[in-house]
DNA sequence: ATCAATGCAAAGGTTTTGCAAAAAT
DNA sequence: ATTTTTGCAAAACCTTTGCATTGAT
């Protein structure tokens, strides 16, 4: 099962198979789409293990950003947030968002049309390329359909 | 000239054209390419109008924004950062950055490609793009080059 | 004269850190 | 037995806010 193959990749980097990191990954891995913050991790978490400290979450988020099982992702609300990476797949990330700057909701979306530019990068200037993020703002249909009626708090 | 423009967008707003907005514009608007944060900005404004307050600086960006005239980006460092807006270009940002993971250093590009992509998320979700911001991690050139010689870091 | 903007200090909120105790290898 | 990880509380950090004063219109 999947949980094997993160204690082996814990085990690899030398790092403690600990209740609480299995746990961590459960909680973000059970809701797939959604972007928690460490205060949402640290509540939900909180359920099946009480005794569990928000510090813990922190120092635990951090490694699974560096062992690339979850990402950081931030919309600009003021929290950083945690969703479930999709790596693995086929070794670059295809996983966007588009938020609504009026209602806040967040759509995520697959799309892969940066590996021209990501060729073009490293062909001009040398850089390579290992993760990128795409993040659009605008307005969601329901937004987009009442900011007509609204045009004076727009403009 | 520049100026004139920006205290006609303040006036037209009803906000008040103060030093102090005019300084901190200029200190961002001095530095093309840089990417500099509140902390940053109030330093360098500090050398020519040494009674500024932090506070100032962060109702000011935080105005400068709401115009456009700045954009807001974060480089996932911990810090909130500012430059100059590339609005008034053709209604449409295109300007995103190549983030390098090792050395942290920030290389901006141009770009358009994401056209496409937008179309079709109107067209599919009913999704209206305002802004986009393409944020690109990875290794520059010289990074790259010394990654060779250190595998064990990375592995 | 009016109302917005400023500076300062205090408060706010998130994230990090020090350290002794607990847990994993 | 050794070394990492945890939980707690305190500290650090960036950012916002309250309020009297100053400044712009």
């Amino acid at each position: 099962m999947e949980q094997e193959r993160f204690k082996e990749t814990l085990r690899r980097r030398g790092l403690k198979v600990t209740n609480q990191r299995l746990l961590v990954l459960e909680t973000i891995a059970d809701r797939p789409g959604q972007h928690l913050t460490a205060e949402e991790i640290y509540e939900l978490t909180k359920e099946k293990y009480p005794e569990i400290g928000l510090a813990t979450i922190y120092r635990t988020v951090q490694v699974l950003v560096e062992l690339g099982v979850i990402d950081k992702v931030s919309f600009d609300d003021g929290f950083v947030r945690y969703e479930l990476g999709d790596a693995g797949q086929d070794s670059r990330h295809h996983h966007h968002h588009a938020i609504c700057q009026r209602c806040g909701s967040v759509i995520s979306f697959e799309g892969d049309l940066l590996e021209t530019l990501e060729e073009a990068l490293y062909d001009t200037i040398g850089f390579v390329v290992t993760d990128h993020e795409v993040k659009l703002t605008g307005y969601c249909r329901e937004c987009a359909k009442g900011k007509e009626n609204n045009m004076e708090e727009i403009n």
